[in-house]
DNA sequence: TTTTATTTGTCCGTATGTATC
DNA sequence: GGATACATACGGACAAATAAA
């Protein structure tokens, strides 16, 4: 209504120093993070114990946490606590990109679960990443990858239906791509090449990797051809850049 | 203009598709764009040019711009007008990383402005990156990096006060970091490693790289060393996702 | 260098359709 | 059906940045 007197001047900064007062907290937080105070995977103390040693109300400590927790620092888990995330898993990447192999190497429990498959038709783009026909028949698979039971990316592969008709079953079977494509006479493979992309992840992805609304995923593109130079897969995969980062050895 | 009937009580949303009017001209404009009615790096006609041909309101127009740009096909500049975001740049990693070779073979032109510098001790980290003693004294350049006027990345880099004392003043005479290395006797030098990450951009990249809040940048840690293998130089990269894509080719 | 026009960004509103409880 | 919250669409005014005169 006209009467209505609207935002009486809301102290939204600290008066002094220009920041406000949850977003220094959340620096301080940050900085013992960084410090090695709270290791990784360690337990916060609570909300209130926070606020307490502070001086302030715990709804202000809540929303410092709320911030690291959207960049990925820390996880609030209700009924438990605040956990510091683990450092991020270097993803190495070369011509020797196996992703079991790299989780396994850095100690931590590998999975790799299928939650989708289709067959389509390649379109021009697919098509020439796997050397084909338009038009020809391709197998998708959509996997999800963990490490440690903390999913780590969600990866969209092709491959054809042609070469590999019993795809689906056969990963099933292993839960690898390495054992797949040995199935089906290809003993060793490499990558051929691997364009990295980056963007605010999509609400499907964000939801299957856990993610806040608007953190970025890295998305890897690749191509796996066989020691002849036969292209037989290609993948898109989209990395929690909060959890991983990817090295590039020269 | 006063015998134009436009369409009375314009439906919020058409009444047949349940689609809103902002999102068909979003992806009416994407159509323009993908199939070349507008060019890359072209401008496009204003919000109240495009709003007086589709018959509807400026605000709606704006929220279909909005869309775009927030996926990053467009990117609205005040004072100006909105553009038509270039295809991504290919940015290959390896040995022989350097922008201005890079971005050369690309027909565009190179850019690097130097916008900081300043002296500092070398923490921890920084100190091993650089095989310093910790503490030891270090030179930092902060440099915007642009092909075509238009910002790429956001790059801070360190070297050895001891090693290159007069870096500043080297790098503004050559605007390379090529050529201020080889004024210190490193004729060449090659990338050691390359850790990529990916995070939301930070408020003052997003300003430099004229970013969308929330829009994506690709950190890239990079190590330069001599070709005796001793570090020279380091460098946190932060590319503006929308517009750079890295490649690796193994 | 200064001025002016253009263009986008931000705020104030109003009315209305949609979804949910 | 009613109450409520939210998104859509429109209209207007002004601020801020830019570009051209």
């Amino acid at each position: 209504m006209a009467g209505v007197r609207r935002a009486v001047a809301r102290p939204r900064a600290a008066p002094d120093s220009g920041v406000t007062l949850w977003r220094r907290i959340a620096d301080d937080l940050e900085r013992a993070i960084a410090g090695g105070v709270h290791a990784a995977g360690e337990r916060l103390p609570g909300e209130i114990a926070i606020a307490g040693r502070l001086g302030v109300n715990r709804h202000t400590v809540r929303r410092a946490l709320a911030e690291l927790a959207a960049r990925g620092l820390v996880r609030s888990e209700r009924g438990s606590g605040t956990y510091v995330e683990a450092g991020r898993l270097a993803y190495p990447i070369g011509a020797r990109t196996r992703f079991s192999e790299i989780v396994g190497t850095a100690g931590r429990g590998a999975q790799g679960k299928l939650i989708a498959h289709w067959r389509e038709a390649a379109r021009p783009e697919l098509a020439a990443r796997l050397s084909l026909t338009e038009g020809a028949d391709v197998i998708g698979l959509e996997i999800l990858r963990s490490a440690d039971r903390v999913p780590i990316a969600c990866a969209t592969s092709w491959l054809s239906a042609a070469l590999a008709p019993e795809a689906v079953r056969i990963y099933r079977a292993h839960c690898s791509m390495t054992a797949l494509l040995a199935h089906y006479g290809i003993a060793d493979y490499r990558r051929q090449s691997t364009r990295i992309a980056a963007a605010p992840a999509e609400a499907l992805d964000a939801k299957r990797l856990r993610l806040a609304p608007g953190r970025a995923v890295l998305i890897a593109d690749s191509i796996d051809v066989t020691l002849a130079g036969v292209p037989v897969l290609t993948t898109r995969a989209r990395f929690a850049a909060d959890r991983v980062e990817l090295v590039i050895e020269s």
